[in-house]
DNA sequence: TTGTAAGCGTTATCAC
DNA sequence: GTGATAACGCTTACAA
């Protein structure tokens, strides 16, 4: 392939011109700038990107540390982002942790030592110790030191969660969830804001028989077996809700095996927008999340990096999905 | 951060005796790389790779260039090859087409400066004449030229689809997909196999009143309007093969809109693996591909680029999965 | 067994 | 306006 050798060469130029040409940079005189393009098209000469990082000592890449990209809401991030990044003219590069600290670790090295532009976290391990104040860090969901994030309103969530259930007439309710938590880690995700929001609300509607279930975190898919027994033992319960949709299938599924009639017995909240794998017949009455608005979000807070702008936290808002279920 | 200059400087050795210590090549005398190894941990020196990159010209990324994430079968896709690469050593960057040629030649040329290692193409574009061999291909689903390729066993798929129909009983059966045409494409895909094997048997059981609805490619999910109306014309079919699960979703939710019972009345087939995101109350019969399978596969051809060994296209076995839809 | 130096393809700083 | 030339941080002949 050529270089900018080739070129310099060929135009009878020396390379700082030919640099100059392409990068649009310093004074150039018209036919010289003209001379350079038209050797440039017959040669078809390709700056090498690679050289370019050497010099600036960044590659122009953005990379996700995502847990698990084939859960439907990541999946859709997944995807939103990358057409955000396309548009400021960044590659994505999808790590995927399983939500294992381990290969979350390996890989924040790598992406230092291949000099990456941006991480974005999505994480409930608690890695901040090993986060390198020289990349420039965003997160989603989760709160480290000095790193900006994004996040969507779970707080308002949980409140607009515990309205509906409440005007529905539920008088029972009952929280089912994760606790947020990763590996070694006493930090507490945006995520559990899903709950505070719910319980304060109920509280202070003065429902003070709320029933909180929270178990460890897992795959975010299976709940443990220990939560299907106690849904199936509070019969008195007539409203739930669930951390997720993929939770809340599973929920929904456990009440009507058990002969619960959803939503005429109990009516089950999720969250992430009503969708999931599970076949349920119905749709999952849910809190929407919306993975559009946050990709843009995190495109502005990464050109703000570039930009050298000052960065602000952003929280995006929720919206109601009426479904089946409640 | 210390370069190897620094680190050759701190331990009295020259930078060349660095660089065989952390690749372990060549001759380093044991005293020599203990004292080398040592300065190294107390500078916490790690290789630019951008350094090794430019040298090497070449980046140890693999690109997966894909459609759309979001769809089901796909995010699987992407989730297990990324998998695949990390422990092979590579990184994943992810780039969404949306199917558009335009996107997947910027891409190209994007990857190509920037020396990409390898390229996964999963496109039903005519990108044929775009496609530098300098760059690693890889094909999944799509047979271009000198490029090796991935492809799930479509043709048995379509036959084992054909041949569950008939012995249940079906005796007018329908195919209903796109034809897996991309823009400016006169080239057909493997996915077309499906339909392929499907007729081939069907006709060869002397079944020869079996209809053929083949409609523009589009998104991979919704089916045109006049294929609805295709489908509810023909009351007499007792029997129908989808493309895929998505589109088989759609069938059913029409079929049933219309008052057809699946699968009392008609009986579908879909592909893919049986899930689907529209809830039908129901899991889809359908031929399932193995994307762990395709990503083990397409993780072994990258290592034979690598090891410059001959490199055989491969075609993945397909399952069927029992639903509820036929 | 080790060190010096060339080279990878750019950008950026100087002189001219 | 333009052209040498020195970085950028590594790998790899080639010499010693």
């Amino acid at each position: 392939m050529a270089s900018i050798k080739d070129v310099a060469k060929q135009a009878g130029v020396g390379i700082a011109t030919v640099s100059r040409v392409i990068n649009y940079s310093g004074y150039v005189k018209k036919e010289t700038r003209e001379k350079v393009e038209k050797v440039i098209a017959e040669l078809e000469f390709k700056p090498n990107e690679i050289a370019r990082s050497m010099t600036k000592q960044k590659n122009g890449i953005v990379a996700l540390i995502i847990p698990n990209s084939t859960h439907l809401f990541f999946g859709e991030l997944v995807h939103f982002i990358e057409q955000e990044l396309f548009e400021y003219g960044y590659k994505l590069m999808v790590c995927n942790s399983s939500e294992k600290i381990e290969k979350e670790l390996v890989y924040l090295e790598m992406l230092k030592n291949n000099r990456v532009d941006t991480v974005i976290l999505l994480t409930n391990n608690d890695i901040e110790d090993y986060l390198d104040k020289k990349l420039s860090l965003i997160s989603f969901d989760r709160r480290f030191k000095d790193v900006p994030y994004v996040a969507s309103d779970n707080y308002a969530g949980g409140i607009m969660a515990a309205e509906y259930l409440i005007e529905s007439g539920c008088k029972n309710l009952m929280f089912i969830g994760d606790d947020a938590q990763g590996e070694n880690t006493p930090v507490i995700t945006e995520v559990s804001n899903r709950r505070i929001g719910f319980m304060n609300y109920v509280k202070e509607k003065g429902l003070n028989n709320v029933i909180n279930i929270e178990y460890p975190l897992g795959d975010y898919v299976k709940i443990p077996y220990d939560v299907h027994e106690r849904i199936k033992k509070h019969v008195e319960v007539d409203g739930i809700f669930c951390i997720s949709d993929a939770v809340a299938a599973e929920v929904v599924t456990e009440l009507e095996k058990s002969g619960r009639k959803v939503p005429e017995d109990v009516k089950v909240v999720g969250f992430d927008g009503g969708r999931s794998f599970i076949n349920l017949g119905k749709s999952i009455t849910s809190i929407g999340q919306n993975p559009k608005k946050i990709a843009e979000a995190i495109g502005k807070m990464i050109n703000a990096y570039y930009e050298k702008e000052p960065i602000v936290n952003q929280i995006i808002p929720i919206y109601f999905f009426k479904g089946d279920t409640a």
